[in-house]
Formats: structure tokens, C-alpha cells, sequence
DNA sequence: TTGTACGCGTTATCAC
DNA sequence: GTGATAACGCGTACAA
């Protein structure tokens, strides 16, 4: 690939003034027309692409932002990440996208990775799971890398010591059993996802707390994981079981969207036999009309970016856009059927 | 952050006994064991980082891989990256994922993006849109690159020079109506997609030829998107019409996935009313029990990363798996219910 | 076994 | 307005 030094050349130029025109501030630094449109026609013929590598490190930074990505196929982190994105493009940056599926020894290379590029910032999307192996690792180098100056921005509950954008995980489940209540339902089943982590646990403990507020006894079954797999393969074991729940919360759309489509493709109505409702408010839950507690995701991405892209937000946290109940067609229509703003934090 | 400079003064040696320490070249250039400690202490001291930039720079390669997703909230393009990126880890490459939003502009940014961080391949994952603005002329800058030695994979039907790694679509959506008149249907709508977009072009034109061939109707109606939202306008917009259909064929799963969720919520069944088939084969089909062609996503995505990984592979373009009928349970049971075989090319 | 010195492509600081 | 030239951090011939 064509240098720099290589198109100062063919312009009969110096390569200060070559990178004047192509890469700078003709504005700050004046250069005669005739000479801009030789350098650009020179550029042009030898098919010249400034060097990222030799910027960044003359320049010693990279506009570039890290997002670590828990499960990328997970419309909950493309969601987060397309926020991210798009607020990054707007102020310039480049994002790079790495995907851990799920595993604390992934993150940790990812990790390591995004600050060899000299990231400047980078997004954890999804939290951490507690007793995994590596898990503590990660949290030691993360803060080792926060206390040498790298902005790292979780959006997920994370044991260590980043900025933190993150939702009242604990609080949209009790909102949204809450909800269910008031609708009558007292045999609400929690479907528990993925055992540790933080996140999922938040939310079955917001769940069991707000059923025994209410006198009604929790019951958690199949911790299995955040996918619509196990949503089905969980809706399927309670179908074989003697009597179904009055309804089903589970912590997350996906799965929630898994046990839909178990019910539907086995001859049950929702709501009609049982209720059924997610955390999340993904596009896909919008699609199937399901009952869940919105969680701001673009919101979220955006604020995150903005953190690390403006440097005049150097201190400040970004406040916590709130979580809304939205209830839809998967839950029994009720008296309750309006939006419960939750503000929080 | 600390540089090697840094560390081979706290650990009284020379920059170059540094990096032969910290970068495991030690096997070709010896170090004494005592040194090497030192080095490595004085390393976790400081804690030190490579920089990739500079090493990018001085050994004139990147050992990154570009991923240009058209949409990466679309679970198609979701698990082509993911197929990339595993093998991409496993080579040791880091892969950089960039979503296009399906605008041939951002693709334009993007590409350039990736082609300054001197990326070693990049991957375009969706087809392109014909007649849309940019679309020529991000056709000629891969050209232009292509043409220069970058290593450039597309996944889906293109327009430009590059290796290309594509599934037969029309033969797919022939297979897929051909099955679905085998059944007994007749009356086969299909949703047609994005108009222009030469994966979904293809598609229905294999739809139209395999109708024609049967001497039946075709008929394509809502070419509005690949979305699961659309799928579901789309199929609103068919029930307020005065007759079903007896089967619809969807361009892609997700717009399938949008028009079953209309369906369902809206009391019809499945597939005793009427018969729903997509195109891609995503892990969401196969929960809904989707009857579609499934395409070998991940194996598409580990193909064009070792293409790229493997310098051997040089002139060879990899074979293109097959593409196989799926039947679910979205489509009435029939005799030819059997998994056929497609391959091509 | 260890050290010296050069260059990768770019930008910034000078001088002209 | 334009041109030399010195870094940026690293890897690696080559020398010792």
C-alpha cells in the first residue's frame, strides 16, 4: 500500500505538505491550490490510505471504543451495541466489537486485546458471573487498567471498579411481579437463567421479593440460560408437570420469547392458559406483543459512548435512564394496564 | 502507559532483551532465566502493554479481520459473525465487527476504516442493494482494493471483484416451493423483502420460476424489509384481504418469524389454517419449528476467516456447503417429508 | 547471551 | 507557503 512519502514523491512535494493536504488542517495550515490538487491527484493514482497504526501512534490515541459483548447474538447486547455504535460514528470513533459468549476467560483476552489497541474507552455488555473461572482475574486486571487511566464503562452489574450505566435490575422485577399480582395471579413460576450471574440473579431476587410482599410463595425453576432454547426446553418440563402456573416471568425476553413459542406450538393460548412476560424490551418481545419491563437499550449504548468520547465528562456519571412496564398481549388484560414509570437511583 | 523502554531501564537491559523476553521470541534468541524474570517483573510492575500500534507498524501486519455486517440486530448476519470470529480467535486474529445499517454509505466508511487499520481481510456480510446510492462506488473502491491485494470476502451476492462464498439462493427458494406444492398448496404467496437486494431478488425469483414451472400463480407482495416488524405488517396486511392463502414463503426467517407472531397473536393456527416457510435457517427458526432452507451459517463465516487467516490458501476459493430443506412444523405434514439434499455450484 | 541502531508511516516543531 | 527532521513504540539485523 502506498506511503505517505511514496505520494510526496510522485507530487514533487515533502511529505509535510503531503500530510497537510490529505490528512490536516489546510486551514491552520495554508497550502497553495495548485500544490493540494497535485498532492490529491497523486493520492488518488497511487491509491493512497493513511496509516491508522502510524497515526495512532504518533498521535498516541485511537479513536477507537472496546465493546465486550456477553452473547452476540443476543438482541439485548446487539441492541446495546448498535446504541454504542451509532453515537460513536457520530463523534468519530471506530468501534470494535469482540463477542465473549459468556466466558470470563474470553472477556480477559478481549480485554487485553482492546488495550493493546489502545482503546479509549471500553463497554462491558453483560454482567459477570460470579465463581466462574476467571472471573476474579478479570476484575483484578480491569482494575488495574481503571486505575491507570482506561475508561471502562459496564452496563451490567460487575464486580469491579468501572463506571457503571446500569439498571435497577432488582427493582423492573418487582415492578413487573407487581404487575402480575394485581392481575389476579398468584402460581407465578420464575424461570431462572443462568445461575450467578449477576444480572439474572437480581431479577429472580426482585421476583421472590416482591411474591413474598404479597404473601404468594415463589417458585424458581431451570436455571439453564438466557436463550430462547432454554426458555422452551424450561416451558416444556412445566407442561409435562400436573397443573400449569397461572403465569410465567422470566428473566429475560429471550426467554421469555423461547417459552412463547413453546405454548404456541403445542396447541396453548397465552394469555388465556397462562400468562407469560419478560425483562428486557427488546424488539422482538415488541413483535410478539409480550409483557415486559422495557430497559432503555439504546439509551443506555449512547450514554456509554458519550462517556468515553467526551472528555469534558470526565467525573460525571450519566444518570441511569429509567426502566418502564409495558404491559402487552402475553399477560390476562387487567385494571393495572397502564405504564408504571420507575425512576430510580 | 508503560513502554518497553520503560521496562528494560527498571529492569537494567536493553530495549531489544525486553522484547525478546516479553514477546516469547526467546526460544530462537536465548535469555538467561534470571533476566527474564526480571524483565517480566518489571513488566507486571509497570504494567506494561504492547502497543499494537507500533508493532503493527514496524511487522506490516494487522492480524485483523474486518466484518462489514448489513445488520447485526438480524440473527443471519449475528451467526455469520460469530462463525468468523471463532475461527478468527482460533488463529489468533481479532476480528473487528462493523454494523452498516444496510446503508451502502456506511459500508463505504466502514471498509475504509477497516483498510486504514491495514485489516488483513475483510468481510462483507449481506448483499447489496442495486440502484442505491453509493452502491457503484463502493463497488469500485473494492474494486480498487481487491485489485491492490486486500483480501476481500463477501457472503452474500455482490456486485464487486472479491472472492465470494455464496449459497445458491434461487435454487433454495425453488427447493423450498417446490416442497411446499408437493403438499398439496397451490395458493402460495410470497413476502418479498427489500426491494433490490439481491439475496432477496434471487430468492423470489427462484419462487416465481418454481410456481411457474407447476403452472401455478405466483404472487409477491410487501416488499418492505427483512425485519420480523415487517413479516408481521406484511402479514396483517394479507389476513384484512378477503381469502387467505394456503401458504406463505418469507424471504428470510425473520420476516417468517414477524409473520407468525401475527398469526398466533391473532388466534389463526398454524399450520392448519395456513402455511408459513423462511429462508436461513437461524437457531430462532429451529425454536419456532420453522419449516425453512437452512443455510451453513457458521460454516460460511469459518470459511471466509480461514481464507483469510490461511496464507496457503492463496488462490483457492473454498466450496460452498450446501443449503438443506428443514421441514417444521409451520407447514402442513406431507409425503415428501424428508430432508433433500442441495448441492450446487 | 546481550546490546546498538535503524526504520516502519505519520504528525508536529521548527526553520526558511 | 513549504521543507527538513525529530520523535512515537516496537522488532530485528548485526555487532560484540
Amino acid at each position: 500500500m502506498a506511503t505517505l512519502r511514496e505520494v510526496a514523491e510522485l507530487a514533487s512535494v515533502s511529505v509535510a505538505t503531503a500530510s497537510r493536504v490529505l490528512n490536516g488542517s489546510t486551514h491552520h495550515h495554508p497550502v497553495s491550490t495548485e500544490i493540494q490538487a497535485a498532492v490529491r491527484a497523486a493520492a488518488t493514482t497511487l491509491g493512497y490510505m493513511p496509516s491508522a497504526a502510524a497515526r495512532a501512534l504518533k498521535q498516541q490515541r485511537s479513536r477507537i471504543i472496546g465493546v465486550i459483548a456477553s452473547d452476540i447474538l443476543d438482541p439485548y447486547f446487539a441492541e446495546l451495541t448498535r446504541g454504542i455504535e451509532v453515537e460513536a460514528a457520530r463523534a468519530g470513533y471506530s468501534t470494535v466489537i469482540a463477542n465473549a459468549n459468556r466466558d470470563p476467560q474470553q472477556e480477559r483476552t478481549k480485554f487485553r486485546v482492546l488495550r493493546e489497541h489502545r482503546a479509549q474507552g471500553i463497554v462491558f455488555c453483560g454482567s459477570d458471573i460470579e465463581g466462574a473461572s476467571g472471573t476474579a482475574q478479570l476484575a483484578r486486571e480491569v482494575n488495574a487498567a481503571v486505575h491507570q487511566g482506561t475508561r471502562v464503562v459496564a452496563l451490567a452489574p460487575r464486580g469491579f471498579s468501572s463506571t457503571s450505566i446500569v439498571v435497577d435490575n432488582a427493582t423492573a422485577a418487582v415492578r413487573l411481579t407487581e404487575y402480575l399480582l394485581s392481575l389476579g395471579h398468584r402460581d407465578i413460576v420464575c424461570i431462572g437463567g443462568i445461575p450467578g450471574l449477576s444480572a439474572a440473579e437480581q431479577r429472580v431476587a426482585g421476583y421472590r421479593s416482591a411474591m413474598f410482599q404479597a404473601g404468594a410463595v415463589p417458585r424458581v425453576v431451570a436455571f439453564s440460560g438466557m436463550t430462547k432454547d432454554s426458555g422452551k426446553a424450561a416451558m416444556a418440563e412445566l407442561t409435562r408437570s400436573a397443573r400449569l402456573p397461572d403465569a410465567i416471568i422470566c428473566t429475560n425476553d429471550e426467554v421469555a420469547i423461547g417459552a412463547l413459542a413453546h405454548l404456541w406450538t403445542n396447541g396453548y393460548r397465552v394469555p388465556e392458559d397462562i400468562s407469560v412476560a419478560g425483562i428486557g424490551g427488546t424488539r422482538a418481545s415488541a413483535v410478539f406483543g409480550l409483557t415486559t419491563v422495557t430497559l432503555p437499550l439504546t439509551e443506555l449504548g449512547t450514554a456509554a459512548a458519550r462517556f468515553i468520547t467526551d472528555p469534558a465528562a470526565q467525573p460525571a456519571v450519566p444518570a441511569t435512564p429509567a426502566a418502564v412496564l409495558r404491559p402487552g398481549l402475553t399477560t390476562r388484560a387487567g385494571s393495572a394496564e397502564k405504564a408504571v414509570p420507575e425512576p430510580h437511583r
